[in-house]
RNA sequence: GGUCCUGUAGCCGAGUGGUUAGGCAAAGCUCUGCAAAAGCUUCUACACCGGUUCGAAUCCGGUCGGGACCUCCA
C-alpha cells in the first residue's frame, strides 16, 4: 500500500515520500480576489481538497497551504502600470481592501458550500511584503536580478546558463524565445522572458510599498515563493495548483527558489486540469464561466435549472483530475441522480445489522464485497483515481440494496466484512470525498413528515388511494419525494 | 511555429496488451392498488491507415479532428 503521485516535474507517476516521515507540506495556488470564483476554479480547490483529506486519511500530519493573492497581479501583459486590485479600487471608488475583502468571503464562502476544508495556513500576500523583498534581495545578492529605474527584473537568460528555465514544462530556452511575442513597452527588460520580481509604482498608485528601490509592489510570482518558503521552508513536499499556471507562474517559482535558496521548491509539483464549456476552457478572460450562485439558483441562460453543492463535487469526482472535464446540463443531471443512488444506498448500509445466526455465508459474495471496498485504497493510492472508487461503490450499491430488500440474506455477509464495508463507505463518501447529505436535518420536518406517513399508510390500509396520493403528489410538487418501502414501510428525501 | 494533452457505445466518463469499469438515458421483466424506488436482463464501444505481437482500444509510426500552454487566468 503505498501512494504513488503523477510528478509534472518528471512525468511520470513517482511513489510518494515525504521529506519528513509522517508529515507532508503541501503549497497550492489559490485565487486572486479581484473577482468571483468561477466553478473552473472550484474545480483545482476540490480536488486539492480531496488529496489533502486523502493524505490525513492515511495518517499523515498535513501542513496544507493555499494563499490569498491581494497584491501584485498585473492586469495585462507588460510588467508595468497598476495590479488589478488598484485597478479596480480606481474604477469602483472603493478601497483596494474593499475589492480584496468582498471576493475573499464570497470565496471562503463557496469553499463551504462545497464543503472544502480549510486550509491549515492561508497567507496573504499583502500580509508578506518583508518577505518578498527580502527574497528579491537575495536574487539581486546572487547576481540573478537586476535594477532597472525601481523595478527588479529576473535574469531568465542568465539563469538558464547554469540551470533548466523550462525543466517543468519540458521547453527549451530557444523555443520559448521563438514563441514569446514581441510585445512593447518593454524596453527596460533585458530579455524577453525576464519577469518583475518588484515593480516600481507610480506616485497615484494605491498600493504601495517601501523597499529598497523605492516605492513599489511585488510581482505576481514572488508571493508564493514567499509564502511558501516561510511556512513549508525551502523544501516542501507537493506544490499544486491548476495546469494553467506550470508554464509561467509555477516555472518562475521554481527559478526564483534555485536562484535565492539554490533548491527547487517542491518534490512534487502536481497539476490539476481545466474545466472546459463546449470544449472550451471555462476562464474568467473568456467569460465563459459560471459562478457557483448561478449554478447553485440555475439563474444562468445556459443552464437547465439549479445543481447543489454536492450535485456538483460528485460531478468534478467521476473524472480524474488530470482529464478536462467538460461541462454540461445532460452531464450534471446525471451526476445528480449518479449521487441520489450512491447515498440512498449508504443511508440503508448505516442501518443493516449482520443476522446474529451466521449461518448463510456466501463465501463468493463475501469475498466479491472484499474485494471491492478493498480496490478503494488501491485506487486512490494510483495517482487518486477517484472515478475508479466510484466504480466500485457503485458495484455494491445493489448488494446493498438487496439486502435491503431481502433478495441477499443480511448474515450472507460475514460481520467483519458488513462492518468493513460500513467503514469504508463513510469513510471514503464523507471523510474523504466531502460529500453531505443535501436533505434537511431539521426536527420540525422531521415531524411534519412522520405525520404524513402515518396517515398515508392509514388510507392505504383502508385502500383509501385517493387520499395517500393526493399526499404522495403533493409532497413530490414541492420536491418531497416518498417510496414505498416493502413491507409497508415508507421513506422520503428531497430533491 | 514550439511544448504537451486528447479522440472510448445516445450522453458523461475510467481503463489495463488477452478479463462486462461505472454513472445517466433507453428497452424488457419482477415487485406494486397505481407510481416511484429497488432487483434482474438487454444495449459490448474504443477517430482513420499501417506496423510490432499468438493477441492491441491499450505499444510504435503516419493521417485527420479537438484542446491546453507559450500573454492575465485554477
Amino acid at each position: 500500500m503505498s501512494l504513488k503521485i503523477y510528478n509534472t516535474l518528471s512525468r511520470e507517476k513517482e511513489l510518494f515520500t515525504p521529506l519528513t516521515p509522517d508529515h507532508v507540506g503541501m503549497y497550492v495556488c489559490g485565487p486572486t480576489v479581484y473577482s468571483d470564483v468561477h466553478l473552473g476554479n472550484c474545480r483545482t480547490f476540490i480536488s486539492f481538497d480531496i488529496i489533502y483529506r486523502y493524505l490525513v486519511y492515511l495518517g499523515y500530519k498535513v501542513r496544507y497551504v493555499r494563499n490569498i493573492t491581494d497584491a501584485g497581479h498585473l492586469e495585462g501583459d507588460r510588467d508595468e502600470g497598476d495590479d488589478k486590485f488598484s485597478k479596480l479600487a480606481r474604477l469602483q471608488k472603493v478601497e483596494p481592501m474593499e475589492i480584496v475583502q468582498k471576493y475573499t468571503l464570497g470565496f471562503r464562502h463557496v469553499m463551504q458550500l462545497l464543503n472544502n476544508l480549510p486550509p491549515s495556513i492561508e497567507p496573504t500576500a499583502t500580509g508578506h511584503i518583508a518577505e518578498q523583498i527580502e527574497i528579491a534581495k537575495q536574487i539581486l545578492n546572487n547576481g540573478y536580478a537586476y535594477e532597472v529605474n525601481g523595478t527588479i527584473y529576473f535574469d531568465v537568460e542568465k539563469y538558464n546558463k547554469e540551470q533548466s528555465y523550462g525543466i517543468l514544462t519540458n521547453r527549451k530556452m530557444n523555443d520559448l524565445l521563438e514563441g514569446t511575442r514581441e510585445l512593447g513597452g518593454q524596453d527596460e527588460k533585458r530579455g524577453r522572458l525576464d519577469f518583475a520580481l518588484w515593480i516600481k509604482a507610480k506616485p497615484e498608485h494605491l498600493m504601495q510599498w517601501p523597499s529598497p528601490w523605492g516605492m513599489g509592489f511585488p510581482g505576481w510570482h514572488i508571493e508564493c515563493s514567499a509564502m511558501s518558503e516561510k511556512y513549508l521552508g525551502k523544501k516542501f513536499d507537493i506544490h499544486g495548483g491548476g495546469m494553467d499556471l506550470a508554464a509561467t507562474h509555477h516555472t518562475n517559482e521554481i527559478a526564483q527558489s534555485q536562484a535565492c535558496y539554490h533548491t527547487s521548491p517542491a518534490n512534487f509539483w502536481m497539476h490539476t486540469n481545466m474545466l472546459t464549456v463546449n470544449g472550451t476552457r471555462m476562464s474568467k478572460s473568456l467569460g465563459n464561466g459560471f459562478l457557483p450562485e448561478e449554478l447553485f439558483t440555475g439563474n444562468h441562460p445556459l443552464l437547465d435549472k439549479a445543481y447543489a453543492p454536492m450535485t456538483v463535487r460528485f460531478f468534478m469526482l467521476q473524472t480524474h483530475y488530470r482529464s478536462t472535464l467538460d461541462f454540461s446540463n445532460e452531464a450534471l443531471q446525471a451526476s445528480e441522480k449518479g449521487l441520489k443512488r450512491l447515498w440512498d444506498a449508504y443511508e440503508v448500509l448505516k442501518q443493516l445489522a449482520v443476522g446474529s445466526e451466521q449461518l448463510a455465508i456466501d463465501a463468493e459474495l463475501d469475498a466479491k464485497v472484499n474485494k471491492l471496498v478493498n480496490e478503494f485504497d488501491e485506487f486512490m493510492n494510483d495517482d487518486f483515481n477517484t472515478a475508479k472508487v466510484l466504480g466500485s461503490m457503485f458495484e455494491l450499491v445493489p448488494v446493498i440494496n438487496s439486502i435491503k430488500d431481502g433478495l441477499i440474506k443480511a448474515d450472507a455477509m460475514s460481520a467483519s466484512t458488513l462492518a468493513l464495508l460500513q467503514q469504508k463507505f463513510k469513510a471514503y463518501l464523507e471523510d474523504i470525498f466531502g460529500l453531505q447529505n443535501s436533505a434537511a436535518n431539521n426536527d420540525t420536518l422531521n415531524g411534519v413528515m412522520d405525520l404524513l406517513i402515518e396517515i398515508r399508510k392509514e388510507s392505504k390500509t383502508k385502500r383509501d388511494f385517493a387520499t395517500s396520493d393526493k399526499i404522495r403528489n403533493q409532497l413530490a410538487t414541492i420536491g418531497i419525494n416518498l417510496k414505498d418501502e416493502k413491507g409497508g414501510e415508507m421513506s422520503w428525501g428531497i430533491n
